[in-house]
DNA sequence: CGTTAATCTAGAACAAGTTTCAGACTTGAT
DNA sequence: ATCAAGTCTGAAACTTGTTCTAGATTAACG
């Protein structure tokens, strides 16, 4: 009778990705059948939808529940929280954006540029649709230990579309995702503070060029770890 | 037959701090009896308690307003919300933190040390009260627009102990307070993602360290709005 | 003092996230 | 086809933030 988490399944009481402790990599990954994927896909649609309309409050878990059609029990199985259901929504939609951003990439000189110009056209595609970038980010900086995995995924997912923009370099120094994590965080923050009216798109636009500048820094002066010649300025 | 709020009499219907619409500077400051400034500092005082236990979830408005022996009512009346309660908290917290900082000014060279050194001994200080550091700062990015005047002027706290930092300078440039900007971000940010377990006190020292170059960066090579002689490195 | 508006209290009521349960349905292996 | 294990459903229950109400207290003012 396990009930309960339909990514990690394990035959006695299986706990979803509450892994307080620390380590544990996730039992293992289960197959999930089409119907289920379908599901999965279906109760993403549905939250994206309400939260286009109301944002993070409007995402209501029966609402959610039954406007994908499932059960409420089911919901919580596929997300075990509001904020778990949320952050993976961000993850979906930063797929999407990935994707698109891939398609051109951006074209400024320096490679700080080519980050800020990137940055600002997420920033314009969340932009968007306001609501549903309001309920992703109060999400994902709510989030606590709990979502941790979750949160991380979506961490590194932003850290890949920084490191695309540089330059798509593999070997990244310290210094460099030092500057990078910085500049994940910046963004998130600045959106977080234009959504909420305490910043202007000017100053997000300024802010966010401010912490590009680190990335020049890190460029230049620093001791490289492995100087390879890889394709910096082509895609 | 008002009723609702503390910090703000209007003859009529009153709303606390909900300006939506924007402006409006908070009709006028209301005089606050002894009894009164005693129940306030009863109720910051419990929830402080409170979050050093058990963190955000276990601030509970029924256990706050029983531990500081105020109705729960009253409570909201004082405090609209939760999140108003946490952030208003923080404010508190901030404001004891700033006098400590002022009393043993920071001894690095340059600005940028000094803020370093700043916001590491911050740092250290919401270490010690792990769970309170987490309950405040996760309402704090949790705040929606209702809660921005609040909000703001923790910002304005932080600017200031920055500022402080770098040597009490009065004229700061714009690019500097965007690189003020930044830094506060990444402080913030940081403190969320190493209290949540997803960074290491020595990626977060890093951190600090990296973003703080910005103010070298505007300290120096920058065209300067108005190139007035300031104090720069003095302090 | 006595009046009157504002504030405070106790407690019920409501809303939305989360949990639980019994029973129906699927799936996989024999 | 059948059995066991795992999943899904519908509905109720529980928790905690928030709101509401009626009556008791307090404070300012004459």
């Amino acid at each position: 009778m396990p009930d309960r988490n339909v990514g990690g399944k394990v035959t006695k009481v299986d706990n979803p990705a509450a892994n307080a402790s620390g380590r544990s990599p996730r039992p293992a990954a289960p197959p999930l059948t089409e119907r289920q994927r379908e599901r999965r896909r279906r109760i993403l649609h549905a939250t994206a939808r309400l939260a286009c309309r109301g944002g993070f409050e409007a995402v209501q878990m029966r609402e959610v529940a039954e406007s994908s059609q499932v059960a409420l029990g089911t919901l919580y199985r596929y997300f075990p929280s509001k904020v778990h259901l949320l952050v993976a929504t961000m993850h979906d939609q930063l797929e999407q954006l990935h994707g698109t951003l891939r398609k051109s990439p951006p074209a400024g000189e320096t490679a700080a540029d080519r980050v800020a110009q990137t940055l600002m056209r997420a920033f314009g595609a969340l932009q968007r649709e306001p609501r549903l970038a309001e309920a992703m980010a109060r999400a994902l900086t709510f989030a606590d230990r709990s979502v941790s995995p979750e949160v991380d995924q979506v961490s590194r997912q932003t850290t890949a579309i920084i490191l695309d923009a540089m330059g798509g370099l593999e070997n990244p120094t310290p210094e460099q995702l030092s500057a990078v994590r910085v500049i994940e965080h910046t963004w998130l923050s600045t959106l977080i503070t234009w959504l909420s009216g305490r910043a202007s798109l000017a100053q997000v636009r300024v802010d966010i060029g401010t912490v590009c500048r680190l990335i020049d820094l890190t460029d230049a002066g620093v001791r490289v770890q492995t100087p390879r010649p890889g394709p910096v300025g082509s895609g």
